[in-house]
DNA sequence: GAGCACTGC
């Protein structure tokens, strides 16, 4: 690691910031000498009276903002309320208030950039609130987040600055927890949850101004809302749009939405130093753990991220940067070093850790100790940790990647965007200025990385999308204008899936089978699978396993004990799959045994507490639909032989297109339905290696195709279920065709030998 | 014989 120049990027922010020196109104620290002359000193109702709809200047709404009396609540301020307005108006987004609220009442959708530290996600909300006035529209201000604790904790944030009880004037709404009244104006809310709603209220009637936050993260909901906001727009001319964006992009977001204007705004950060490397880097876990440990022997005090791309190369590192760091403080002298892990699967009290103070001196006056956070990707994003000076970035990450050949998402090491690398480069200089050591070279930077990591939308299957953008009233799929359209081969994909699954007709229209589907928060497989659980017999057991297969893995099987989870999980294990295995598991976790103290339970079987928990969550969540749509809710009783094999037939229901059947040959190797792909059943698989046929319920790419979930099913049930997709006419000469001959063979029999008993 | 980056409804 060879240190060059400073990247300018991050360096210093020369834009000027505005000074309206005209007006001594516009001046805050004189405004409450204006307060009187509009004759309005009390009276809750009649503060807002001197703001007119969408004429509000920052004057003014510093007026009504320095008065007694919340115009909102009609309580008298606190004074907390005070010493925290003073510290708003120091936010850089304060000195453009007036050119935002011109832009604002001048235009229906306003792109707008605000980068770390302006305060765009808590003022522009409440500069929007004073001046469109909601509440005498009967309507409401809506600010959407890509992340959950996003949209509750900035939503708190804004209660307190407006001196109002959460989920009173200010509330959000996500899924699992609604905090907002009828009183409520100001809602954040995830970006999922606005599209929830856009699917029962087309023209999103409930709000005058939709604000979308995070914009550049580009998540699939996003990307659709902008799409259908695009829509409403012409609907509705009394609907206004701000799109909020960090960093560039911010051209691309403006000729989307026809040229609409753009105001930036700066942020508030210190200078990064940017080092690269003079050469490309052959093996960069290698080079990040050197360059660490450089800058501990090297740099001046301050607390060091890396980022790597996941779990065990994350633990790895770990160890060894702890261990090199103990050799340097016995032989150099070198001051103490704590290494945190830092990832999403990381219980929650563990990722805690990461705030701790970095470790002092070993002695006084001795050498400063220092953190070093190694992280993955949710340090870029989802969580901000103040105090890091030094940031190391190899330029990886995993990323999500999707094939519609062989219909298979995963995961995959790639290099990050210039988007990104500047990101991890700003993690530095939020306490201080700091540095950051790219381990690539500023030729590759430049040449060799993409401008922005590709949108979602241009990575994922997208059945689940097609189909709520049919609910959503989406006719034209082809002709739906998103700021990226997919491959036309992936849209195709979909509607295909959707087609087999029965929710889009021929003509791709929506069937009722497929309106029902998109009420329910599942992709679409899942979806049909519980809607036609009743049919089985068995709606209570598909629900439960759907809630399973929604949440993150409920088997924890940490390094040092493999042998002993695995014997725990085959306490639970089920001789014809690992889908049962999980019902067991479900059904053991809700028993008296369990229930007395899950948390010791859980522990001691090798289950994850809030996998199961969750799991809970959305089985309630998805019950209250099932009952609203009069689903009924039925089991095969216990003792009844057909208590499993009705459950394995109804996952036939959803899933008969991801099925394999083992081979002729070769032992434990089967081979996809129609896609033909050669896989191997997942080593976690409960099942013993001699089921026929099998269905899956993830198909896994890493150095082997492996598919994960499994369990035994027969073909007559897939010839039953699902007629069309197994029309033997589609399926070429071979074993598997033959198979389902034989199968189609035995179920004519019994049903010849069915009707001769009748006669 | 194992690879879940991260979100979201």
């Amino acid at each position: 690691m060879v240190d060059r120049h400073s990247d300018p990027e991050n360096g210093s922010r020369a834009k000027r910031q505005k000074m309206d020196a005209g007006d001594p109104k516009d001046n805050p620290y004189l405004a409450h000498m204006y307060e009187d002359a509009n004759s309005n000193s009390a009276g809750s109702s009649s503060s807002l009276g001197k703001l007119k709809r969408h004429q509000t200047t920052a004057a003014l709404a510093r007026q009504v903002e320095d008065g007694d009396v919340n115009p909102f609540s009609g309580q008298r301020f606190s004074s907390k309320y005070f010493s925290i307005l003073k510290g708003r108006r120091d936010l850089p987004v304060h000195a453009q208030r007036d050119e935002f609220l011109r832009l604002y009442q001048q235009s229906q959708i306003l792109v707008f950039v605000g980068e770390t530290g302006s305060g765009k996600t808590t003022q522009i909300p409440q500069f929007v609130l004073f001046d469109d006035l909601p509440q005498t529209q009967r309507k409401m201000i809506a600010c959407t987040q890509p992340r959950r604790v996003a949209a509750m904790s900035v939503a708190q944030r804004v209660a307190e600055e407006m001196d109002v009880k959460l989920g009173d004037e200010v509330g959000y709404s996500i899924r699992f927890e609604d905090k907002t009244s009828p009183k409520t104006i100001l809602k954040y809310m995830t970006d999922g949850m606005l599209l929830r709603e856009a699917m029962n209220d087309h023209n999103l009637s409930r709000y005058s101004t939709i604000m979308l936050d995070e914009a550049h993260e580009r998540t699939m909901a996003t990307d659709v809302l902008m799409g259908l906001l695009k829509e409403v727009v012409q609907r509705r001319p009394d609907l206004k749009i701000i799109i909020m964006s960090a960093t560039l992009d911010a051209e691309k977001f403006q000729r989307y939405f026809n040229d609409a204007p753009l105001l930036s705004v700066p942020g508030r950060t210190y200078p990064v130093t940017i080092y690269y490397t003079p050469e490309p880097e052959q093996d960069y876990v290698e080079a990040a753990i050197r360059t660490v440990l450089q800058i501990h022997a090297t740099e001046d005090e301050g607390d060091v991220l890396l980022f790597l791309t996941g779990e065990e190369e994350i633990e790895d590192a770990a160890r060894k940067i702890s261990m090199e760091a103990d050799e340097m403080i016995r032989e150099a002298d070198a001051g103490p070093i704590t290494v945190y892990p830092l990832y999403g699967s990381l219980p929650p009290h563990m990722q805690q850790r990461i705030f701790e103070p970095a470790p002092p001196a070993r002695r006084p006056g001795g050498r400063p100790g220092r953190k070093v956070i190694i992280s993955t990707n949710i340090a870029e994003t989802s969580l901000t940790i103040d105090g890091i000076v030094y940031v190391v970035d190899p330029g990886f990450s995993k990323q999500k990647i999707y094939n519609p050949r062989i219909r298979v998402e995963s995961l995959l090491v790639s290099p990050i965007s210039k988007a990104s690398a500047k990101q991890r480069a700003g993690r530095a200089g939020r306490t201080r200025s700091g540095k950051c050591f790219r381990l690539y070279t500023e030729e590759a930077y430049e040449k060799e990385l993409i401008a922005s990591t590709y949108p979602e939308i241009l990575r994922s299957n997208l059945s689940s999308t097609v189909l709520e953008l049919k609910k959503l009233g989406v006719n034209d799929l082809v002709h739906f204008d998103l700021m990226d359209p997919p491959a036309p081969e992936t849209l195709m994909r979909a509607l295909e899936e959707l087609n087999y699954l029965a929710c889009l007709d021929d003509d791709g229209e929506l069937t009722a089978l497929g309106r029902l589907a998109s009420d329910f928060p599942l992709d679409p497989a899942l979806a049909v699978m519980l809607i036609s659980s009743p049919e089985f017999y068995c709606s209570n057991e598909i629900l439960s396993i759907t809630a399973l297969l929604s949440v993150p893995q409920v088997f924890v099987r940490p390094a040092a004990q493999r042998k002993r989870a695995d014997e725990m999980k085959d306490l639970f294990a089920h001789e014809h799959g690992d889908h049962l295995t999980l019902l067991n598991v479900y059904h053991a976790f809700k028993g008296p045994e369990a229930q007395r103290n899950p948390k010791q339970w859980c522990h001691d079987h090798f289950l994850s507490l809030r996998s199961l928990q969750s799991a809970d969550n959305v089985r309630m969540q998805l019950l209250r639909i099932m009952e609203r749509e009069e689903l009924e809710m039925i089991s095969t009783p216990f003792d009844d032989k057909k208590y499993y094999e009705n459950i394995r037939r109804a996952l036939c229901a959803g899933f008969f297109m991801q099925v394999a059947k083992k081979d002729a040959k070769g032992k434990s190797v089967y081979t996809t339905i129609k896609d033909n792909q050669s896989v191997l059943l997942h080593p976690s698989t409960v099942l013993a290696h001699d089921a026929e046929w099998v269905l899956y319920n993830e198909f896994v790419l890493t150095t082997k195709n492996y598919i994960r979930t499994v369990v035994a099913i027969k073909p007559e049930w897939l010839l039953d279920i699902a007629p069309t997709y197994y029309d033997l006419n589609s399926f070429a000469k071979g074993d598997i065709r033959s198979s389902l001959m034989r199968a189609a063979e035995r179920l004519a029999r019994k049903e010849k030998m069915r009707a001769d008993k009748h006669y």
